[in-house]
DNA sequence: GATATAGAGGTTACGTTATAACATCACAAG
DNA sequence: CTTGTGATGTTATAACGTAACCTCTATATC
């Protein structure tokens, strides 16, 4: 598998059955509840691989006869994003499902500056800053790291 | 010179007017106006290595006499993170001055959860990411690492 | 069975962050 | 002088996020 399932030709289908049952299994061992709104949230997000903010899924979810209120959609990623189903990107203000869950792992991505299609890189677990932090006396308890650019398909349209 | 400036003892005085020298220079090579309102608020982000709101830093420009509204703050920022001398620190919508500028570097930090202080890491331009983006095909134009933990002095103060 | 208690989801109301669109002014180029 | 460009200011509103409160349901406890 590559790690940029974002920009590459896959099965979308199995992609999204395959979270989905991955966040059962996982809440199930832990004791965690994948409640109805929780699962169609992560749904959401697996639909697409661009990045959606917490209005946009709110919208969905409204629709889809949940709550209306921004609160909803806010619990929902949050739980997401706590057990690691899905992470927020920070540059958009958005959220994308995780595209390897399970793995412990800090977030790095791809992200498309043209058409928002966002990419989880491998990035092993605390090595980036590690030299720096420790020159310092910091200590890193998470990373982020967002690239920014252009994916394969915009580069041919987009200059 | 250390590269985490933000949480070692400095000689703060020179620190910023060796940064306000530098922008002066590097605008007046450059043909860019460090105008008042832009020179204002580089020496406000200057004086602490915090990470400042524009709200916050929109307050003491009103006080100082400029503009009162928020698009005030967000062009002198704009001004100062397009041309290098501030960076914008995603995961706390806020701005930093840059503590090593001319230097072309992407944007790498270590963030206090407790008190809020950043540093600035080395990040050798471009190299991060750079296997997967290669694989993926992906054309990195800027990248933003940031670290999230404790700094020295809130690691005794704060568990 | 009655009744606490905890977790989830819904609402109202509000706070914070950011930008679009427009008016004015100063200065440089023609 | 007038035309254009860049900077600064304004009003108004969009986009993002959360605190506080109420209700429901499922489990645990009496």
């Amino acid at each position: 598998m590559t790690s940029a399932k974002g920009f590459s030709q896959h099965d979308h289908h199995s992609c999204v059955d395959d979270a989905i049952a991955a966040a059962e299994r996982f809440c199930a061992e832990q004791g965690l509840q994948l409640t109805p709104v929780r699962r169609r949230a992560l749904e959401i997000l697996l639909e697409s691989h661009q990045a959606m903010g917490a209005y946009d899924v709110l919208a969905r979810l409204d629709k889809d006869g949940f709550g209306s209120k921004p609160p909803v959609a806010y619990r929902a990623l949050g739980f997401l994003v706590d057990n690691g189903f899905a992470h927020r990107i920070e540059r958009l203000n958005a959220f994308v499902a995780c595209t390897h869950p399970g793995a412990e792992h800090d977030p790095a991505f791809m992200i498309c500056r043209s058409c928002h299609k966002v990419a989880e890189a491998e990035a092993p677990r605390g090595a980036l800053l590690k030299g720096s932090a420790d020159e310092a006396g910091f200590v890193i308890e998470q990373t982020v790291m967002e690239a920014e650019g252009l994916c394969p398909s915009c580069q041919r349209s987009d200059v």
